[in-house]
DNA sequence: CCCTTATAATTAACGTGTTAAATATTACTG
DNA sequence: CAGTAATATTTAACACGTTAATTATAAGGG
């Protein structure tokens, strides 16, 4: 049979093995993550503006590896619970400049040493080689965009 | 500063470089599905089925990672589409066996040599020694599920 | 055999992913 | 400087992700 007909079998495939593993890792999290109230997204926006204070919308959108149409939903969300700070930009009236406020600061002092804890365990079963090899094989890979 | 209260900077957090490395990966495969008319997750389910032939939806869920409200969505859409078949199990009526359908195997025809093509050239670029590193790294880290 | 428990699938409800179109503002060009 | 092109955000529409509740069927225990 010609092999190009018989699709890669699964679980040699690249698409679902990052799959499975991005599944198996965020496992870990989001049991921690529910339990302070925040879902995986939200979680990646106040990281982004806990480490970086004011950015527009595009750039946080960009960090946390968001769609823009879903941080516009997003934003509207968050800052009706107070966790981020929403401003038009004075120099330039196209932009929203983002910024994370005091509820967010709060939960991410919270939320982080809980989110360290689990990192850490979890490299501790994995070995902390491994985890740099496939860093920086994630990195190489997602170099290659198309 | 605690280190526990700056999260883990973005670039070298294994949740993000996963969600990363899956995007670069698909953005490889996603045009060629679009002109196909199918998405990422139809393009699974027919793989699965065309390997394995008669399943039942829980099984086919599993192996396409894909849940179960989910999959009860796009079965109707699939089977509209002549994609895939629907049948009640005779002897346990509370399971639906799925079967590949003419149309989902003649997709799977069309689909699979390009989908062949982008994968080798993906791993002629990134190298097979590291793909298969890769997959190795991925599968030990998925069997860390929490 | 009933009755409870477990299992498979579906439905419901809400959020994000995704693409395309619309809106508002800025930048550029002739 | 008017008019067009580019950019940032939003809206719209539809699909999937996710959890909880519901429905239908099967399995097991008394």
């Amino acid at each position: 049979m010609d092999p190009s007909l018989s699709p890669r079998a699964t679980r040699a495939s690249l698409p679902m093995a990052l799959l499975r593993a991005r599944e198996a890792v965020m496992s870990h999290f989001r049991p921690m993550l529910d339990r302070h109230g925040v879902n995986e997204q939200q979680w990646r926006v106040i990281r982004v503006l806990g480490e970086a204070g004011v950015l527009d919308a595009s750039e946080v959108a960009e960090r946390a590896h968001i769609l823009a149409p879903s941080l516009t939903r997003m934003i509207r969300a968050m800052a009706e619970r107070g966790l981020i700070e929403r401003a038009r930009d004075e120099d330039d009236g196209r932009r929203v400049m983002l910024s994370i406020a005091p509820a967010g600061r709060a939960l991410l002092r919270e939320v982080s040493p809980d989110s360290a804890r689990i990192y850490e365990a979890l490299e501790a079963r994995f070995g902390q080689t491994q985890v740099q090899q496939l860093l920086t094989l994630l990195d190489e890979l997602s170099r290659l965009k198309a």
